[in-house]
DNA sequence: ACAATTACATACGGAGCGTATGATTGTTAA
DNA sequence: TTAACAATCATACGCTCCGTATGTAATTGT
């Protein structure tokens, strides 16, 4: 008796999960093999037929567990802001920043979409969206926001914003310049969800 | 001496197209066997690597043909509008309305990307960005929407709002009602590109 | 302690892809 | 006109990958 067993499952678990989330993240999903980076995890395909189905099993597991740290580092930015509506704005551009690494990228917003489906039916994938949603929901209470427009409708269409403004900005052979234009064309996509006559925070 | 050379050759390369095109609309990218398709097009793999090099080219091609076509439909609703913004505004619901379709949006929104790359990086597929990001140039200079944004930046930002929008309404199980709750919110969205003071055109 | 279940590896068959090769047809130049 | 040439497309082969079926060792329940 070395160690008890649900240890060494969920370690199992845990190393196939890290081995396909980095081989999704760098060649992609198409590209990777099964047989190897079940071998890089010292391995075999076997143990991923039994704990995850099938190859996109895995994958709703890598994307659940990056689901998790993202909504982990939205909420860590909510903490402190000086307003509510300046505590959105950050949330997104927040959103935006993860969007930059290329694994999320890869993973959340390509081959993720491609394989699954639509994100907005993820069963476990959905955390960030629900906060920005609550925030915005809020906002219309305290008559910053307009009302009249659904929150998590609202929270999608910035959400696929700021997933171009991600690629725009990790394309660009200039991110530096690149990021500014695309950072205020976004903010300014933003403002239009504030209610005209009142006056603009900041 | 049946037929001119060429003829055969373009009759080819269109059978090829539409038959990939059904099957990457259909069924998709990945699970489409070229076997299967070049097959229903009467041929085989062998003319498909001669033409396209590869699935990838084939793809390309595709996707080449509907961007064309995306963009005639586009240009024929910017015939007539009352106002520019009115204009700019009935481009964009009808870029939502396009993506709508199933075939457009499996294969320009999901496929496409998940296995090309960056749409902005697509050699012959942009030509909706450039109109709309034409347009608002212009509605730059006549001074209805605010100075400072990158009008293509712009336009890939509201390109990917686009995209959640058509999404969140083909998905629904209500389309009618959410259509309404999607467009409002777009409508919204793009107001924030409009200068303040001014008087809102209609 | 012994049956039953779990966790994982191994083995097998099939499908799909890319390349190399081959055959047929149209084009071109002498 | 015809012979060499090039282009178009089909066929054949090997490879990799995937999914399932089966095997085995270890662990749990009783």
């Amino acid at each position: 008796m070395h160690k008890p067993r649900k240890e060494m499952i969920a370690e199992t678990r845990a190393k196939l999960i890290a081995a396909a989330r980095h081989a999704f993240g760098t060649i992609g999903y198409a590209e990777a093999s099964m047989d190897d980076f079940t071998a890089s995890a010292g391995l075999t395909r076997g143990a991923l037929y039994h704990h995850f189905g099938d190859k996109k099993g895995l994958l709703q597991a890598v994307i659940a567990e990056i689901d998790g740290e993202m909504a982990a580092r939205v909420n860590e930015v909510a903490a402190r802001a000086p307003t509510r509506w300046q505590h959105f704005v950050d949330e997104c551009t927040t959103y935006i920043e993860m969007a930059l690494e290329p694994e999320i990228q890869r993973i959340m917003f390509r081959d993720g979409p491609a394989v699954l489906g639509d994100p907005a039916q993820w069963p476990n994938a959905n955390a960030c969206i629900a906060s920005m949603a609550g925030h915005l929901t809020t906002l219309q209470e305290e008559g910053v926001v307009v009302s009249g427009l659904d929150p998590e409708t609202a929270s999608r269409l910035i959400n696929g914003a700021s997933s171009q403004a991600a690629q725009r900005i990790a394309n660009s052979n200039d991110p530096e310049a690149t990021s500014k234009k695309v950072v205020t064309a976004f903010k300014q996509l933003l403002e239009g969800l504030l209610k005209r006559p009142g006056p603009q925070p900041n």
